[in-house]
DNA sequence: GCTTGACAAGGAATCGTTCCTATTTTAGTA
DNA sequence: TACTAAAATAGGAACGATTCCTTGTCAAGC
């Protein structure tokens, strides 16, 4: 895989955000810096980066994908107060014990999406 | 709300199929009753029949939504090899106490996405 | 039987995403 | 440094799923 300057500020916008920005939110901050850049463009470097294993795709019903630096094994909390998605890390010796159990299942893999409040909007109300 | 022949015809065939169907599934099943049916018409059903709680949606990342009769406490299964979505009820307490002992979340709901084999590409895959 | 509001049909519009084509960039080679 | 081929881009069309809007229809109560 060659080198692309746009594919480098894709990465890169990804990695310094500490939210889980959409496709769009990561055209949006890039064309600043660099004008003409074509939203095509971030989405088939983000599908290849994902596929690297660079970033993380985060699938939420009914929402644009997110993408998310954090590679570690984690899952995700959509906070269904204010919208936000916000990481984490979680036990789960228990799901995978539970899962294995089950010999009458063929599960190769588990994901979980979390609803609730996030820790901005959890702290907020409780003052 | 109003008695509405579309409606019941979207449930019903809801009701009466074992798999998953999508918004157009039901849509083409129920065309060849109903001719003039518009698909407009079964996505605002479903809405409002999801809304009530006679079904269930059922999301998965990267596919359109399907529907489900099964209104009891349940999770659903992707089947990697041949597509279809299969009902998998499992014993949750572990999860909740696990979800539980994390004070510092404040999570109101956990839906979990299965990936694996069907029973059926299971069966098929040991002979 | 008339009115009114919920519902339907039909199609336009939207959103997220991918695809296509001509053009530009990159990296290896002479 | 110049040349070339492969890979990547820009720009926009196309796509699939879903919603929205407008107009017409029908059903239940007065």
């Amino acid at each position: 895989m060659r080198y692309s300057r746009q594919r480098e500020l894709v990465l890169r916008q990804v990695q310094n955000r500490c939210d889980h920005p959409t496709a769009d939110d990561i055209y949006l901050a890039i064309r600043e810096d660099c004008p003409g850049l074509s939203l095509g463009t971030v989405y088939r470097n983000l599908n290849g980066l994902v596929e690297m294993g660079r970033v993380r795709r985060v699938s939420i019903p009914g929402m644009a994908d997110r993408f998310d630096r954090t590679l570690s094994e984690h899952d995700h909390l959509y906070c269904t107060r204010c919208g936000k998605v916000e990481d984490v890390f979680l036990d789960k010796t228990a799901i995978n014990e539970m899962i294995e159990t089950r010999k009458d299942l063929a599960i190769e893999h588990v994901s979980l999406n979390l609803y609730g409040l996030c820790s901005a909007c959890r702290e907020a109300g409780l003052s």
